[in-house]
Parts: C-alpha cells; sequence; structure tokens
DNA sequence: AACTGGCCTTGACCTGTATCAGGAAATATA
DNA sequence: TATATTTCCTGATACAGGTCAAGGCCAGTT
C-alpha cells in the first residue's frame, strides 16, 4: 500500500492533478506490484517490452552489449522513474536493450493496453505521460548534444552538476558505461580534476 | 493557402483523425506564415524560441559553437519537421541552439500560448502532439545509444541505412558534423565504405 | 573567360581515449 | 577467519579520429 503513496504523490506532482479515491482505486486495481532482486532481468535484448514498470524502490540499469562483448549502459533509473524501453513498449517491436536490477527493485507494473483501457480517462494520468514524454524527448536531447560535442571531461563535469547522486549511488564502472567511457579513463579524469 | 494543405496532410496522417473545415479555419487564423532565405537565422543562442515553425518547404540546421569555434550540428530539419528548440519552446527559458536555414524555407509558425489558448480543443492536435513527442523521444534515445557506443563508421553506415535522403539533400561537411565527425573523417569512412 | 569562394579529398602528424596488464583495497561469501 | 570477488587505480602501449596544410573541382559572379 505504501508502494502506491509513492506513485500517487509522483502522478499528482507531475500533473498538478488531485487524484480522486475513485481514481486511486483504478491504480491500484490494475496496477500489478512487484519485486527483482539485484542482478536479476526487468529486460532482455529480442523481447517485447509488454510491461513499464514505476520505481518504488531500487535502481536498474538500461543497456546494449556490442559486437565485442562490451556493454554500454544508455540509462540509469532509480525511484520515480520507469523502467521500459519505450519504443518496444509503444510500437510492441523486439528491444535491441537489456534492462536488469543494480539493487533489489520495488516495481508497480503496467501494460500499455491496461494504460488505453483503463487510465485514458484519468486527467492527472494523461498529463503526467504528456510531461514525460516531453522531459525525456528533452533529456535525450541535451544528451545526444553531449555525445557529439562534448569531451569526456566536459561530460563527466556535467554529470556531476546535474546528477550528483548518481555518483553516491552507483559504482564508477557502471558511471563511466552510462558517460560512454571506460573505467581507466574515468578514473584518470577524476584524478585530475581533484588537483585542480 | 497550399502552404496549409501539406501541414493539414501532416496532422491528418499523425493522428489519424480527419480535420472537420472549422478546425482547418481555426489554423489558418493562428498559425502565421513565414519565408525565410537561405542562411536567416530561425533563433540564436540566448533568444527564448517563442515560435515553432512547421517547414512546409526547404530546411535547417539546429547546431551549437563551441568554445573553440567549432560547429555541431544537433538536428537536420525538412518538410513536415518542426524548426524549435523544445526545451525553450515549452518552457520559455533562452536556448543554447542555434537555427539556421539551409535552403530557402517557407513555415507556419505558432507559440505554445496560441497552442494551448486554441488548438488543445482540436483531438488531431492533441494526438499529433503526443505522437512527435513520443517519437521524437525514442529517436533520440536511439541516437544517445549511437553516439556513445557506435565507431564513427558505424553511425555513417547507420545514416546510410535510415536515412539516405539525407545524404541527397546536405553537403557532407553537414553530415559530418552532424554524425559527430570532422570532414576529414568523413571523407575517409566513405573511400573505405565505396571499396568493399 | 577569368575569378572567387565553397566543397571535398588526401597526406602527415598529433592527441584523447581505449586496451592490456598488474595490483591494492574494499566487500561479499564460505 | 580465510577466501573469493568486485571495485578502483596506475603504467605502458595502441589506435581512432582530430588537426593542419595543400590542392583540385565545381558553381556562381563579374
Amino acid at each position: 500500500m505504501s508502494n502506491f503513496d509513492a506513485f500517487f504523490d509522483y502522478i499528482q506532482k507531475l500533473s498538478g492533478i488531485i487524484l480522486s479515491e475513485d481514481e486511486k482505486r483504478v491504480f491500484l486495481a490494475h496496477f500489478k506490484p512487484r519485486k527483482l532482486l539485484k542482478r536479476q532481468y526487468f529486460l532482455q535484448e529480442g523481447d517485447v517490452c509488454k510491461y513499464a514498470g514505476f520505481v518504488v524502490k531500487g535502481s536498474a540499469k538500461t543497456f546494449r552489449i556490442d559486437d565485442k562483448g562490451h556493454e554500454h549502459i544508455l540509462k540509469l533509473s532509480m525511484e520515480d522513474w520507469w523502467l521500459a524501453d519505450f519504443e518496444s513498449y509503444y510500437h510492441l517491436t523486439p528491444t535491441r536493450y537489456n534492462i536488469q536490477a543494480l539493487e533489489d527493485l520495488e516495481l508497480l507494473m503496467v501494460t500499455n493496453a491496461q494504460v488505453e483501457e483503463f487510465f485514458a480517462t484519468i486527467p492527472a494520468f494523461i498529463v503526467m505521460q504528456e510531461v514525460i514524454k516531453q522531459n525525456y524527448a528533452i533529456a535525450n536531447q541535451n544528451r545526444v548534444q553531449a555525445a557529439l560535442s562534448y569531451t569526456a571531461e566536459e561530460r563527466y563535469d556535467d554529470l556531476v552538476a546535474n546528477y550528483p547522486h548518481f555518483l553516491q549511488r552507483f559504482p564508477l564502472n557502471v558511471i563511466a558505461s552510462y558517460l560512454g567511457l571506460s573505467p581507466e579513463t574515468l578514473s584518470r579524469i577524476r584524478k585530475n580534476a581533484s588537483k585542480s
């Protein structure tokens, strides 16, 4: 039950609309709580991402394995974020990504079909969806720009400035992969940074 | 008037909803046609992106100038796309980008305030907006992944596979910048590719 | 027809970042 | 407590892609 309180807060905060008790009951009826242990997979390459999971507690990485067997982290998710490959989720196509728990996870899961059937009439949820898509589009746009035109060090500085909590929460090899760097390079950048 | 026909087709195609004559009149009343010549700016760094412009004809680049004076192209836009920095447009914050015409442009312009006042009740427009945000979020997600984990050659191959018309339409130095490469490197990649 | 400026290529060289190898410190597991 | 395992650092070396410099080609202008 306290699972859902965090979720309700999130919807209300993002949408700016208060949920009625009736509306809350609709969420309770159709969002399915689920737990995953550290290292368990939420999604694997080739699968269709049938569910989106709201993260109540814990964290996860979305990543791809390249031809040489190297892992590239595209996204790090924690409380008040969603676990899903939205491309696969909306289009029901096989995903190119893996999503794996970095810490034990508590999720609230739902399918896109359920969203369309049960939540299409709840204003707060509609607005929330719009805000999420908009924010995600903008965040990714900025990340493209950073990836294409910033040096490794600039990207790290950017992370320190904008997502300092990532550094407390995730090991440095995970951060390195998220920044598109080898762990060695990140280590050297940090060594330099601490000097100046 | 034929300006608007292309726009109406676009809305109807993206939303899957036919526009009534009354609805079309609302668009005619509030979207403002505008022309820009090649090399003219639609937006400059530091400005607020007050207008979004639907591209009826022509093309443009969205780019940033780095500390060393180098240009990095974030986005290339042509017919049936929008000209705007959405971050600045939605939040009314100063933009970090420049948008400049690569060819003579014919646009239909609108402010976010107008959208909220006049188009918030037109279902086709609402659905269109959702689809745009969703597609843009997904496209940017894939581009982040490409920028962080693909080699220069893989990124070029990706472009050839997914956006072959870009190559016909834009000079190679523009393509190079869009891929995050120097023109010299792109030239060498193409030379190799044509061999095999 | 000559001139100009933008576009593209090529070669030589340089630099940032990856890779490989080893090891220390911290953390989990027995 | 002992033993793996993971995390992080450091040094040596390799390589992808950037930078600099030069020249050719083509379209537009005079």
